[in-house]
DNA sequence: GACGTAAATTTGTGATCACATATCTGGAAT
DNA sequence: ATTCCAGATATGTGATCACAAATTTACGTC
């Protein structure tokens, strides 16, 4: 269905061009686990499947590319990045530092005012982590811990860290729903909550810290086991892609 | 002078799209400063100067976008992008956290064979600090930084690291050759080498930390003085640019 | 029937065109 | 002389086309 009108109504205070739209919408489809690890795509099966041509499908690849979602391979071939074990705990590391600091500033700068969005965001986790939606965990998850880094007041770390996120949301697919993980996980994401209604810097820090090592521990089982039947590549082989 | 020939000697083997080597000479050039925050650029323009089509710096730039080296404004107006002081305070915060990763793992892995190439970009950056020249001490400078992290073997922490440097590389534009911030910073340089040779990790991070807050002091002498006669933007007027 | 080679399709890349909007230029009115 | 508005230019965005390389498919040969 490509859209022949040149975007009559745009009222042009939004400043949203179309590459940017279906940037969030891929972004936020990494994030979520909605892309297997070494999944093949095509700029033109993304741009059929959204409704635009495929040139902005190519500029948010771009992007994405850029933040390390995505990988043109040698032969130039588009693919979901395959983080190995050694680079998921690279990530992890990363994430501690940078995470870590922001928990900690997050916890000088919090206010009142936003004790009950982060306890409303942290119920909305519970909630997906009752259900055992996976996909659902994953966009409550960075949700909450996105609206704590946000106090921080520190967008550019914010960014990197989010960088982070994009790259380990396909190994997230890889994992089966594990309900004793997702109770470990709550634990931790109960203490960064206590933390930060108390204030305590290096106690959120160090929640923050096992929360991340926790998610870590849980990818490592999964990922690097040579044989494990993991055939999660193209499911057919048609150009197919899942974009809700 | 457009290239009419679609590329005829591209031998292939080697995977490198026009794209690719302009959003590498762009980024190569913020790192070194070769660009002044806030520096309105044109598509066209950038694309008539390298001698390409505007395609492919459309793409490097989406990509520089994504790592925040260049922004479009609200009114989609293409500039390199001005960070603010509690931005720069972020940045350094961020690197210190990396980088000092980085440094304490390199300390760890570090092999002989290394050492004497360490020890040999430690030399071309003190030769370009004698001299003063200031692109060619940050181009040094981010060498041997690089080359020590490479040697942790994070490639995906590097990365990020990177994407730090290209948001600082413009500010350094506004600072002037500083005999005695040379002298200090490469203090810390020679502690950083001492540290490595010495496979001492807490100090190689320790010097690493004060390299990185010596910088900062520098900028933050420099940034959001309000009017000290900051007239960086685009020199003339019309849509030039500097790529060398 | 298995394997290798060639045709056909797919796909990323780059160029060019069209268009809406922002920016600049010029002049006219106050 | 200054201000403000209309025409002209410049610029980012998106679409379409062309092309080379890679992948897939088909067919002929052993």
């Amino acid at each position: 269905m490509k859209n022949k009108k040149p975007l009559p109504p745009l009222p042009s205070v939004a400043r949203d061009s179309l590459a940017d739209q279906v940037y969030r919408h891929l972004r936020d489809g990494v994030m979520a686990g909605r892309f297997a690890p070494g999944q093949r795509l095509t700029i033109r099966g993304l741009a059929d499947a959204l409704g635009s041509s495929p040139m902005p499908v190519r500029e948010a690849l771009r992007r994405l590319q850029a933040e390390g979602a995505f990988e043109f391979s040698d032969t130039a071939r588009l693919s979901v990045v395959q983080l190995s074990g050694a680079q998921l705990r690279d990530v992890r590391d990363a994430r501690v530092a940078l995470e870590g600091l922001l928990a900690e500033r997050a916890a000088i700068r919090i206010t009142g005012v936003d004790d009950t969005e982060i306890a409303q965001l942290y119920d909305r986790l519970q909630a997906a982590a009752d259900a055992v939606d996976v996909p659902g965990y994953l966009s409550a998850n960075f949700a909450f811990h996105r609206r704590i880094y946000e106090i921080a007041q520190a967008p550019i770390i914010l960014g990197a860290v989010e960088k982070f996120w994009v790259l380990i949301g396909p190994c997230f697919v890889l994992v089966a729903p594990d309900a004793a993980h997702l109770r470990r996980s709550m634990d931790a994401h109960r203490r960064i909550l206590d933390a930060l209604m108390h204030r305590d810097g290096p106690a959120a820090r160090a929640a923050v810290t096992d929360d991340i090592m926790q998610a870590a521990n849980c990818l490592s089982r999964v990922i690097d086991k040579p044989e494990k039947k993991r055939s999660v590549a193209t499911p057919k082989g048609k150009s197919r892609n899942a974009s809700a």
